[in-house]
DNA sequence: GTATTTGACAAACGATCGTTTGTTTATTAA
DNA sequence: TTAATAAACAAACGATCGTTTGTCAAATAC
């Protein structure tokens, strides 16, 4: 008889989802290397060791958040854009989808921004990758302006992305809304 | 008799600059978590308790770096803007300076960026304040510039100082120059 | 009912961490 | 020449780190 009761995956992605969950919280809070495996473990009620089961190292633990976070922001921008109409209004809905996700929404998309991969060497290759994949969704939006023919879209990005993503550096609750930010800073980008 | 041969200032002032030199550069290359003690020690010839005599803690030689690189990068923005006329090209100017400086020039400077205050629990406050005063001679230059009344000098500023501190994420020598990317940054902000 | 897998515990491994302490060697001042 | 100070060495401190190993109970499959 099968599923008797909960099924066996259920139960497996039950765990490693609430260690995915607590290890992004603390990653998100104290950084990679401020986060020990001890501090994960007590914080899901487990023994350090036990981690290991489900995770090879911890680097491949920061690796699983990383991914998840991308995937995650990735499904918030997206549908963010979808319908809208005009490629100024589909920017700034994408940014205003960033902002909210990694300041309000979201701890493994704050991961993404606060823990830079050259700190984490075993791993750092395939975070870069999995960063740019999701970047070249703004690439696609920047591409469609209709910005002046010598404006370079590579420091168009990189501005607003740059942008952006330091405001993790500053940003501290409802003073400025993340949307209202986005709004402000397409604006300052859009040559009027 | 007085100096004799070298001073004693200069001699302490020498080994002292010396540690300071050796611990910016592994802060920058390696991060703040990921240098020890005995990283330094190795560089500069010392055994690790040596290194006591001249710093209280990890936390404050670190607090040392940032001073000397927040000291540096003003100076460097300073001179960089005298004499320039126009707001708009002082505000290049001092872009070009920022860049050049925290992509280039100095590791001392590369560390403000580098490495995040709230990972140095015990100076962080200190570590942001010296930041915060830093920005207040970009406060300066964008307050000077003839935008829209209703635009927010502090959001641009942030796109703009957030944008140019992002691109020790991306920025990988001389593909483009760093006076270039303060030049179609500014561009992009302006108004046109 | 029995065999197998899952998922965790318990305990330690060696390495490395920031730091302290006591001592010793140079340099400077009287 | 002698006393005082500067600056380093030598050696260890306790703590914490990521990780490994062996065991074991509960859940699942046959």
């Amino acid at each position: 008889m099968l599923n008797t009761q909960t099924a066996p995956q259920e139960r497996q992605d039950s765990r490693r989802r609430l260690l995915l969950d607590e290890a992004a919280a603390l990653f998100c809070q104290k950084g990679y290397g401020g986060t020990s495996i001890r501090d994960i473990a007590t914080a899901v009620g487990m023994l350090p060791g036990s981690i290991y089961y489900h995770f090879p190292s911890k680097e491949e633990l920061l690796f699983a958040v990383y991914e998840e976070g991308v995937a995650r922001i990735t499904e918030k921008v997206r549908s963010a854009i979808d319908g809208v109409e005009g490629p100024w209004a589909c920017l700034e809905a994408a940014s205003a989808a960033h902002l909210e996700t990694i300041l309000d929404q979201s701890v493994y998309a704050k991961v993404i921004v606060r823990v830079q991969p050259r700190d984490v060497p075993g791993v750092s290759d395939r975070l870069v990758s999995l960063r740019d994949g999701y970047e070249q969704l703004f690439r696609g939006l920047i591409d469609a302006l209709p910005i002046a023919p010598d404006g370079d879209p590579l420091i168009f990005r990189m501005l607003l992305l740059g942008g952006m993503n330091w405001t993790q550096n500053w940003y501290q609750g409802s003073k400025v809304s993340p949307s209202k930010i986005a709004r402000k800073f397409v604006q300052l980008l859009r040559s009027n």
